[in-house]
DNA sequence: TCAATATATTGACAGAGTCCAGATTAGTCG
DNA sequence: CGACTAATCTGGACTCTGTCAATATATTGA
């Protein structure tokens, strides 16, 4: 995995509109480096990187980031907030044991789960899928 | 919905080996009677029935009976804890705007959902669904 | 460069849930 | 029935995430 630039990251702020800060592109790094981190994590990794960061700082980055959508954010059951820089559809796969995640793609061309036996009358935007399970390290045998 | 009645919730906790306390028939009674409720919702709820519970006698009962599997719990993004007392496998459609949940049946037979595109080596026992969208009442047109 | 605007910092605060130690109650056995 | 033992409940303090608001600072564009 390459180190992303720091041209990379600052492009990416400015695409959308965002002008750059030594914090936002930090912690734009910082989500792209550390895979699913939560924003505790995030403000460390940002520490090492620039030295000082205020905790609020990195909530806002990481939220005007999300409205942006450069960034995606996920609540696993009994975990804080989860940050990514893959922000097209996908899904999430953790370990109960050692709460390990990969990302996994949706279901090729329109995702099935999209459909629900039942929508009672709903319209449906977006389908959270989150697979529990054992990861190879912690499987026994 | 025909509220249950005493006797029901204290079979159900005998069923499972659990002492019947008043506090916990009152929790159980409540999270059968207000679906998708939260711990707080609960907790008022059982004040009404039975004049006074400490919040951790609530999160007691609600956790032994979910280790029991007579109550069930998740945890949508953006919102503290709910739970229910439909046990089985099944997921949930909510409303981005008012919030409103809805009940929706696994996909007829075997969860097509349990098996991910790659599942990266991983034992996947529960996949967990939540539809995001709008509900009729919340739906412009 | 300078002013206008957007960001960052700081500190207080709120909600959800957990921990602990002591008091109370339920279920059991004689 | 009465007492014993284990399970439960109470109350209060505490942690962890996350947000608010006011002030200070940096970024951008003319």
């Amino acid at each position: 995995m390459t180190p992303t630039s720091v041209s990379d990251a600052s492009d990416m702020l400015r695409a959308v509109g965002l002008s750059v800060t030594a914090q936002r592109l930090a912690v734009y790094r910082a989500v792209e480096h550390l895979h699913h981190a939560t924003a505790d994590q995030i403000c460390e990794q940002v520490r090492h990187e620039i030295g000082a960061v205020s905790r609020q700082a990195v909530y806002d980055a990481l939220q005007t980031m999300r409205v942006h959508r450069i960034v995606r954010r996920f609540e696993p059951a009994g975990s804080s907030a989860r940050y990514e820089t893959r922000v097209d559809n996908h899904h999430h796969l953790i370990c109960r044991q050692c709460g390990s995640m990969c990302d996994v793609d949706c279901a090729k061309g329109t995702a099935p789960c999209l459909h629900p036996v039942d929508d009672h009358g709903y319209l449906i935007d977006e389908a959270e899928v989150i697979y529990w399970g054992t990861c190879p390290d912690c499987t026994p045998n």
